[in-house]
RNA sequence: GCCCAGGUGGCGGAACGGUUUACGCGCACGACUCAAAAUCGUGUGGUCUAACGACCAUGUGGGUUCAAAUCCCACCCUGGGUACCA
């Protein structure tokens, strides 16, 4: 037996599948299952995220594989993006020599893993043929209203120079280079998502298995809300306020009225002689960032316009005053305070002197004051409300007062939600140009179908002047318009990202396609993706952006499904030694290549399976990488056990020993429950070295199960063990060479390509049934009987009462009470 | 604040009404070795006991049950998401 050194076999079953085109596949063939990973941003080196990733969809789909499935496991590059730009920037690289070096890079890597990935249908979204679809897909969402210009608060980086979509601003900062964000009037490019905030709603009980930490994430961030708009009479104007609200119940406590400082009727409504104090105020709340909005949370502050307005319910005058809680972009801008029922109004009204009246209280009868922040209550017993005192809220007051607003005519009911329009223009160079051509005669005019792609132009200065670099393309820029011919220009914005990866999984299937976006025919065959692994973080962007699209496409009578995969698995995060995230500026990341050529990786690919459940977080111990590598050192000898046919008969024992650990491996792996199924093996493992000689059937067996975790170690043990010199001679080049050619060119010849072994519950049963016995609930000896009375109520007390550690706590008392559970315990009860 | 997930040995974690601590790491002892590493074997929750054994242990406090880590109620803590959303 050769020693079992990872790097010797490894690089040489990497070659060999390549070579054979092991994992290519035909769609056209029946049984689809199509096994999905998010694809990698080419950043430069494949790092742990990624071996969590594309390291569990791997053991899926190999294990898919052996159980006769045609499985699509596909792999491509999401290209474009920032860091290939700040890269040309800092090294004057272009961005496209710097990401073709970080594919060829990373592929290698992704060889080095083992993967059994379909490369033949790669897709790299930086390619002109990928991206000339972003534009056409644009281009149909224009047609259609979806896309439309608009000029709209955003966010904006002044780091990057770019705007940022709400799910781009992490705590207030840039989620790439964590500057703060600050808010910036500029007209940009929209995709009206809330047009589908119905749709993508997700229903209590799905069809389609997605964790529920998404999709409550999902509905919480698209925040659908039933509320009414109630319209507030200005005194002396012929304006009119409108606010937003879900507590119409509160009508009656309505004492002011509070607008966000950009709310457009802000200038009309500030007297003179509260001027100079209120423009300063708004100037400076549009001034602060997000960041500084948020650090001073707590305390409220606002200016009085002088203005006053009429709450219709009761027709009272209250002050209308501007403060920079209100959210513009929420509901109308305007809120009527109710310091009485809510805690940012009481708040303020402390605060001003305002009046606070107690609308909702705990019984019909409370007539107390509101003091403290106690005595504000949402839910309760309406109070001083008229014709409504006496009703309880929400129960049946809510509707009754949102009918009568509506039949006075004040109030109409509303559905709002907290999803926004996404923006989509980026003011950057490595992206999607946007396929839009302006015209001072003709204005907005889409670039004709037949001119796509529109490619981006190579010769740009990418430092950040205030204007996006693709301006700089001079020669670029300047187009005839497609409708009058006159002079015009190209947009010189860039699609955001995310765009790119709405619908890569769409264009997997069809990647060379270029007649069309992809045959409608195969992908009504392959989508819904069959199981989808991807991040946690991706929860409000990606995959969110993705069902967007797939409804989008059904629309566009592209496809027919609504949701494009049925099942979603978020991994974890391996964490560094210091139990921090990994960051190069924290020194703590573990270099998977390193580690790959240190153990092999096989035995990194288990270590990430195995010492954590997969979707848990948790650090990188150095030390614990000796498991999974005695692991497979054993396994390795194992092979020396290997008898021949007569003296390597299982036993009972043994066969029930196997076919529970590929029962128990097999329902492990469709659970996503790695960390379990390789303890089994462990476990099987133990049983086998304990053995004089172990059986070619079980070797095998073990092999098969093993296989898609430890692809190359159980090719190699599989070639060693299929050749009839088992066990005297290794299995080098030469015995592999001595195999058929036959067997080469049907696959046959490979561990992957064998079927995966079935577990037969006739083996599963004992012959004999311990049995716990339990004395007050406690358990006082285990009770060893044979399979054929288990059932035997009787029988089995008698025995149980017997037992001598039993009978010590038994002795002279009564028992009042026996429960059997047939096969478990069985439970005495004597104490009281 | 709100929403979600979770608190089990020295550590990562199993079990998710029925023999708590599978599997692995670490540690201790033993074998091999001149020696070390590697490897193999044995042991390993706590307290008390010479030992047999007994008692106590799944964040805390209650409850349901013959039986609770598991179900119910209240509270504490940790991680994640989200946030003046009216």
């Amino acid at each position: 037996m050769k020693k079992y050194i990872p790097s010797q076999i490894e690089p040489k079953w990497q070659k060999k599948w390549e070579e054979t085109d092991l994992y290519s596949i035909d769609l056209t063939k029946p049984d689809k299952f199509y096994c999905l990973a998010e694809f990698a941003y080419p950043s430069g080196d494949l790092h742990m995220g990624h071996w969590f990733t594309f390291g569990g969809a791997d053991i899926f789909a190999r294990t898919k594989r052996m159980q006769g499935l045609n499985v699509f496991f596909p792999n491509g590059f999401d290209a474009f993006g920032l860091p290939a730009e700040n890269a040309a920037i800092k090294r004057g690289i272009h961005p496209k020599t710097w990401t073709n070096e970080n594919i060829k890079t990373m592929k290698k890597q992704f060889a080095s893993m083992g993967g059994s990935y379909e490369w033949g249908h790669q897709v790299i979204t930086c390619d002109p043929e990928y991206y000339r679809w972003n534009q056409w897909i644009f281009l149909r969402m224009l047609k259609r209203g979806i896309a439309y210009r608009g000029k709209a608060l955003v966010n904006w980086c002044p780091f990057d120079q770019t705007v940022l979509a709400d799910e781009q601003v992490v705590v207030g900062q840039c989620d790439r280079c964590g500057n703060a964000v600050i808010q910036k009037e500029v007209e940009q490019w929209f995709l009206k998502i809330t047009q589908y905030a119905e749709r993508l709603i997700w229903p209590d009980k799905p069809t389609i298995n997605w964790p529920q930490a998404v999709r409550e994430g999902q509905n919480n961030w698209i925040g659908k809300s039933e509320g009414i708009e109630i319209e507030f009479r200005i005194k002396n104007l012929e304006s009119r306020i409108k606010v937003y609200t879900v507590f119409p119940e509160t009508i009656f406590g309505v004492t002011f009225m509070v607008l966000a400082p950009e709310h457009p009727l802000v200038s009309q409504l500030i007297k003179p002689e509260y001027k100079i104090e209120a423009d300063q105020y708004t100037k400076e709340a549009q001034k602060k960032s997000a960041v500084e909005r948020m650090s001073e949370e707590k305390h409220k502050t606002g200016v009085f316009t002088g203005s006053y307005c009429i709450n219709p319910a009761n027709g009272k005058e209250i002050p209308v005053w501007i403060a920079d809680y209100v959210i513009a972009s929420y509901g109308t801008g305007a809120v009527m305070g109710v310091p009485g029922s809510d805690h940012r109004d009481f708040e303020f009204a402390k605060k001003y002197g305002l009046e606070i009246i107690k609308v909702i209280s705990k019984s019909a009868s409370d007539k107390s004051e509101i003091v403290t922040e106690n005595d504000v209550l949402e839910a309760g017993f309406i109070v001083n409300s008229g014709q409504f005192d006496g009703l309880e809220t929400p129960l049946s007051a809510r509707d009754k007062i949102k009918d009568w607003m509506e039949e006075e005519g004040f109030g109409k009911r509303k559905v709002n939600y907290h999803l926004h329009d996404w923006s989509v223009s980026r003011q950057r160079y490595w992206g999607t140009p946007i396929p839009i051509i302006h015209c001072d005669k003709c204005g907005i005019v889409p670039v004709p179908d037949e001119d796509l792609p529109v490619e981006l132009p190579a010769d740009v200065d990418f430092t950040p002047k205030g204007e996006p670099p693709l301006a700089t393309a001079k020669a670029w820029v300047a187009v005839k318009c497609p409708k009058c011919k006159g002079e015009a220009r190209r947009d010189t914005e860039t699609l955001d990202g995310f765009f790119d990866n709405s619908w890569y999984f769409f264009r997997y299937l069809d990647p060379k396609n270029s007649k069309e976006i992809f045959s409608k025919k195969i992908v009504e065959k392959w989508i819904p993706v069959d199981i989808y692994f991807g991040g946690a973080e991706h929860t409000l962007g990606h995959t969110l952006y993705s069902r967007f699209f797939t409804e989008f496409f059904k629309d566009i009578d592209l496809i027919g499904v609504d949701e494009y995969a049925l099942r979603r698995i978020n991994h974890g995060i391996v964490l560094g030694t210091d139990n921090e995230k990994m960051s190069k500026s924290r020194g703590n990341v573990v270099d998977p290549d390193k580690e790959v050529k240190k153990y092999g990786a096989d035995t990194i690919r288990i270590y990430v399976a195995f010492f954590m459940p997969y979707d848990a977080t948790g650090p990188w111990v150095p030390e614990r990488i000796w498991g999974p590598y005695r692991f497979l050192q054993r396994v390795w000898g194992l092979q020396e056990k290997v008898a021949t046919a007569e003296d390597g008969r299982q036993k009972t024992e043994d066969l029930r020993m196997m076919h529970k650990t590929i029962k128990k491996v097999t329902e492990d792996i469709e659970q996503i429950k790695f960390n379990t199924a390789i303890a089994a093996l462990m476990e099987w493992l133990n049983h086998l070295s304990r053995k004089e000689k172990i059986a070619k059937e079980e070797y095998k067996t073990f092999l098969l199960l093993l296989a898609p975790f430890a692809p190359h170690t159980t090719e190699e043990l599989w070639q060693v063990v299929e050749s009839s010199v088992v066990s005297r001679q290794s299995s080098d080049n030469a015995n592999l060479k001595a195999d058929s050619e036959a067997s080469l060119k049907t696959d046959s010849w490979s561990i992957h390509k064998q079927s995966w072994p079935k577990s037969d519950n006739k083996y599963l049963e004992n012959e004999e049934v311990s049995i716990a016995v339990q004395i007050d609930g406690k358990v006082r000896d285990i009770l060893v009987i044979g399979k054929d009375i288990v059932n035997n109520k009787e029988v089995v007390e008698k025995m149980a009462y017997e037992c001598k550690k039993a009978q010590k706590f038994l002795e002279g008392k009564f028992v009042k009470k026996t429960v059997y559970i047939q096969g478990k315990i069985i439970s005495f009860v004597v104490s009281n």
